[in-house]
Formats: C-alpha cells, structure tokens, sequence
DNA sequence: ATGCCATGTTGACGCTGTCAACACTCCCGT
DNA sequence: ACGGGAGTGTTGACAGCGTCAACATGGCAT
C-alpha cells in the first residue's frame, strides 16, 4: 500500500491518453515546443514520469497526436468560416484563408509543430510510405481531411466560375502553400523588412489573397 | 604535459569557429538536425566537449551561424541562376524561383533549419526587435539580402511591363511565401495525396509559378 | 624572459527520453 | 465468490545532452 490511502486521486487515470494530449497542447501553447517535455505533461496530468508510455510508443508519438488535434481543430475552423461567408464560392475561399491565417497567428507553436517534419526528433509524416501506412496514420488522415475542405472549396469556385477550371487538387495546393508560407514566413518574423516593423498579418493576408486569386481567375 | 606530445594535432585549433559551422553543416545533411549536437560537432572539429563555447555562447548561436551560411549559400544561387538565365526579367525570375526550389530540395535540412523559427531550444530570430538589434544581427542580415535578390528581380521585371508595378517588397513578399510554401510542403510530404505518390518537385513548381506570375501580370 | 589572455580540457551537474522491474486494480472465467 | 491475468501506474536506473567552473596550455606583447 502506498500514500493513495490517503490520496484522492484514484490509482488509476481513468483517460490518461487524452489528459496527455490536453497537457501536451497547453505546455505547446503556454510555453512552446522545447517546454513540452515527456515528464512534464505526466506531471500536468498528475500521473508519474514514465505513465504516459503505457499509451505512447514514444515522445514523438504524443506530439504527433497533438499534431493530429491540431489539423482537427484547423478544418474545424475554416469549415465554419466557409459556412458563416455564405453561398458566394470566392467569399468562401477568401474567408476559409482569413481563417487559416488567424489560426495560424492564434496558434503559432501548434501550427509550427503541425508542420514540423522531420524536426521534432525524426519524421512526423513518413517521407516515402503511400498515407494509409504513415507511422502516424491518423494523423496523416487528419491533415488529408483539413486538405479536403479547401479542395472541395475550390471545387464548388470553379463550377461557380469564380476560378478556371482546372484539377482542383493541385489549384489547392497553391492555394495552400501560398497561404502557409505566409504563416510560416510571419511566424519566423520574416515578414518585416529590414528596420520597419514587421507587417500587420491582415494586410500581407489580403495582398497575397488578392494576387493568388487573380492568378487562379486567369487562364 | 598530455597525450598531445605524441599527437599530430597542435592544442590550438587555429580556426575552429568556422571548422565548428562547418562541422554542423555535415552533420545536418547527413544525418538531421536532431543529430546536430553540440558534442558531435566538437568531435567532428577534433576538440572536446566543450571547446566550442569559446566561440558560440550557445547551441542557439552555432546554428544561428549554421542558418547564416545557408542564407548566403541560397542568395549566391538564386544570383547565379538569375544570371544564367539572361536578361528577360520573366524568365531571370522564373529561373531565381526554380533555384530557390532546388536549393530546398537539395538541402532540406538546412533549409528547414533557416526557417525553423523557434523551434530550436527557442527562437532564431528575434520576435519584436528591428533586426539590427536582433539576437543573431548576422543572420538577419544574411536573410535580408536573400530577399534583397528577390526584390531586385521583381523591380526589374516591373521596369520591362513583366508584372504590374506595385510595391516590390509585398510583390516580393507574395512570391517568396508561395515558393517558400511549397517547399515547406514538399519537404514535410504534404504535396501528395491520400494514397497518390508525392508529386514531382518540378511539376508543382512550375504550376505553382504559373498561377502567380499571371496574378502578379494582372490589374 | 615573463606574464597575460585567448583557447582548449576535464569533471561535474541537472535535465531529458527511455527501459526494466515492481505495485496496484479492474474484470473475466470459473 | 474468488483467483488470476491483463492493463495501468510507479520507482529506480542509465546514457546522452547542454552547460558551467576549474584547470591546463601556449602564443604573443612587453
């Protein structure tokens, strides 16, 4: 027997896997990646050093959930931005990217994390494996159903005319990587130039918005 | 007196400020970032442990010094590439971007590492100062005149009608998020697509480019 | 020649991820 | 009702890491 006799906490966790996510995304938040430390989630979820690997192979495993929450909450949002711009398919587009962007800006250290590759000791995405094998696979399916949205976004732009019609699949992937290099860009601080303060989001959003639609309508 | 009367090696490096950079560029695109460390390095340059803080203050300041020289490597190549490519301002631009692409493939842990923000044990470039005052004043400044080649390109390619004029700072600004995003896209696997094979570099680059050099043309 | 100071070395510390061995509890088959 | 295994949490231990303090070395200016 030990102090749990006179412990209130029961002996058991009871939703440990989920307590170390939730620990792991507000160390993330609070703190930033290097605070994220394997002993410290067990500590937040008031469990002992090496419990968390009774649910998790590895460190890398829990980030990758956490990651994983991340490309949840991610189409979660811009799927309610898509909802609340209504009916007009480029008013969709540009609001789902407005809300990309505030998440990002929102969430700095999850997002980077999201996208973090190979930096957080190793692969998060397996580098040569078709998707369904990843080391991670929910997680890759998370980040394929964040990718859908804006896919069937574009779709839904096309057969409205607001974008030439063209295979939606890599149109998203300009769109996205227009947009995410933006984030990633503003999130390094590399926005700013040389002495002037670094550029207001919103604005630098709406610029490169304005030109990649443009870019998209041509043709 | 030590081992060292038999050694070959003086007790003075001579130069291990550079032989330490140099170390954990091997290091890094060999075997990771996560093998980058700072005893490694040491080893690699045929010092000890702990020889390298006489020239770094930090792990941080090595590979700030590390991201520094990638920074000059990738302008030195975007410039050659603009320079091969001849005098219309379209195609020298076309050809920076595609460097800039192959640069990222072919260094794709040391580009991460540019760009990995404050991901490494805490940011690489300062979040709020003007970039004078930054914590890695070099750096900053080598970041900057990679972007200062971008931005010439653009100036021109505005002086021969190439693209709309505009301020060429944001112009530059739109191009480099979007090639910047693809490659951090790229090199996290995210080109692909549910059970599709990633998509060749190439192929998404010059898609990726079309799009925005007809957005920037149009207005 | 001397002594200073930059440079390199060694030993030590705390923190980390990880594992093996052990403790507790819940639940299932009897 | 009960006995035992499987699942879960704990403790102790280890190697590797970044970092620092104390010490060693040797080139250079005086």
């Amino acid at each position: 027997m030990t102090a749990a006799a006179t412990d209130s906490r029961p002996y058991h966790h009871g939703d440990l896997q989920n307590a170390c996510v939730r620990a792991a995304l507000e160390l993330l938040e609070a703190e930033g990646l290097e605070a994220v430390t394997l002993r410290g989630v067990a500590e937040r979820a008031g469990v002992s050093r090496s419990a968390p690997y009774r649910h998790f192979s590895d460190k890398r495993a829990l980030l990758a959930a956490a990651a994983e929450q991340g490309f949840k909450l991610l189409a979660k949002t811009i799927q309610r931005a898509n909802q609340a711009a209504g009916t007009d398919p480029a008013n969709r587009l540009l609001a789902g990217c407005r809300a990309y962007a505030r998440f990002g800006a929102t969430h700095p250290c999850l997002y980077r994390l999201m996208f973090a590759g190979d930096f957080c000791e190793g692969p998060l995405f397996d580098a040569e494996k078709p998707p369904e094998e990843s080391e991670f696979p929910s997680l890759a399916v998370a980040g394929d159903a964040a990718y859908d949205v804006l896919i069937g976004e574009l779709t839904d732009a096309q057969a409205a005319g607001a974008v030439r019609p063209r295979d939606p699949k890599s149109q998203a992937l300009v769109v996205w990587a227009a947009i995410h290099g933006l984030m990633s860009l503003y999130l390094d601080n590399r926005t700013g130039y040389a002495g002037h303060e670094t550029a207001e989001l919103e604005t630098v959003v709406e610029g490169v918005l304005q030109t990649l639609l443009e870019g998209l309508r041509a043709g």
